[in-house]
DNA sequence: ATAGCCTTGAGA
DNA sequence: TCTCAAGGCTAT
């Protein structure tokens, strides 16, 4: 059972969650209790609520001088079966065709009520359509084309076979929460030369094809990392409020921005800073779940560890960003601490606000 | 806004 | 250590 299995899990138990994890009930309050902040800094008020420029946030995360990468990319089959069909719902309004529609159904949540007309129009092909004989065969057999405009395919992306450019049309779209009119009838011919020219049906397709963010997908996972830099002990907790997906993108992104802020406050975050491989996770993270249409009430973040960093963690550098990598079980990143020697499990990493005052909000440091 | 290329980090 | 997809970056 367990339909739903991106809520939450924190794998170290010495902290209750609540059971369900649906405390929205207090309102968007973030909250934060550090023990100990010789500095206490915090300059600036936090630029809260800066509508960031589009989801990202990087804390920590200078970028650096990186290595090169041999091989751009390499294809294959894969074991996994891409998904197949999928029930074209839209209208881009609803988060909730972004997620896969089975099993993990909130309760409540319906799928979108389309009004969407399924277009008759076919996918270009994949795998197994087209027309074998003008595929250019590579070794392995046969180079697919891309679903959604026929170009060809780089990869797995969003769940399936996709090419290069409606991996990044659909990444775009998502995460700047696009909204396209299409201004013909909505059945545009979606192929290579003619993608560019109506984003409405070329999203469309895409959902069609079942391209789609995979749950858990949405999560987010603020990792505190102690940096051997001697500093100062505290910890911190903050409550996210749970917000409605639904609305907008632009909130989630002001909320994490808003935690992010909270954060580096808090502990005067260098924001340089960057984890290193070698450094210990002191501590642990929090989780914002998403369910169908909706962001559900996230678990905390927490932290201890002296000179704290904060990252955010889901995908490469330290930003943050929308649609954040999540693959396999659950929280795998939770924990730093897991195996860590429990240094954050038993500890008093655990949330003081939520502990003492499990209704209570706290208040925001912040204006 | 696009799309090709690059960096990253989880997983194997 | 290697693979691979998410996402960043950036010249068009
Ligand atoms: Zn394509
Ligand atoms: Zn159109």
């Amino acid at each position: 059972m367990d339909p739903h299995p991106a809520l939450l899990s924190l794998n170290m138990s010495p902290f209750s969650l609540s059971p369900n994890g649906s405390n929205g009930s207090n309102g968007g309050v973030a909250t934060m209790t550090s023990s100990a902040s010789p500095h206490n800094n915090n300059p600036m008020p936090p630029p809260l609520y800066g509508s960031p420029p589009l989801g990202q946030y990087s804390m920590g995360g200078g970028m650096q001088p990186q290595q090169h990468h041999p091989h751009p990319h390499q294809h294959h089959h894969h074991p996994h079966p891409p998904p197949q069909q999928q029930q074209h719902m839209m209208g881009n309004l609803d988060t909730s065709y972004l997620f896969p529609a089975g099993g993990a159904a909130v309760p409540g949540m319906d799928v979108a009520a389309g009004s969407y007309q399924p277009s008759p129009q076919h996918p270009v092909a994949a795998g197994m359509t087209g027309t074998p004989a003008d595929l250019p065969d590579t070794k392995e057999g046969i180079e697919e084309l891309c679903p959604v405009c026929g170009d060809k395919v780089s990869g797995y992306h969003y769940g399936l076979l996709t090419c290069e450019s409606c991996k990044g049309f659909f990444k775009r779209t998502v995460q700047n929460k696009k909204v396209y009119t299409c201004v013909a009838d909505r059945s545009c011919h979606i192929d290579k030369t003619q993608r560019k020219r109506c984003p409405y049906c070329r999203f469309q397709k895409c959902l069609e094809v079942g391209m789609k963010l995979e749950e858990g997908k949405l999560s987010l996972c603020l990792t505190i990392c102690a940096l051997r830099h001697e500093g100062v002990w505290g910890s911190g907790c903050i409550e996210p409020r749970s917000l409605d997906l639904g609305s907008s993108w632009r909130d989630w992104d002001n909320e994490m921005g808003r935690a992010c802020s909270i954060f580096e406050c808090l502990f005067d975050i260098d924001k340089g800073a960057r984890r290193k491989k070698a450094e210990t996770q002191t501590e642990v993270s929090g989780r914002w779940n998403v369910g169908r249409g909706k962001i559900s009430p996230p678990d905390r973040l927490w932290g201890t560890g002296r000179y704290v960093s904060l990252e955010a963690k889901g995908q490469g550098r330290g930003a943050y960003h929308s649609p954040s990598k999540m693959r396999g079980p659950l929280p795998r990143n939770m924990g730093g601490c897991r195996k860590q020697s429990g240094r954050c499990g038993e500890e008093k990493t655990i949330c003081p606000c939520r502990d003492s005052n499990p209704d209570s909000p706290i208040a925001l440091p912040v204006a």
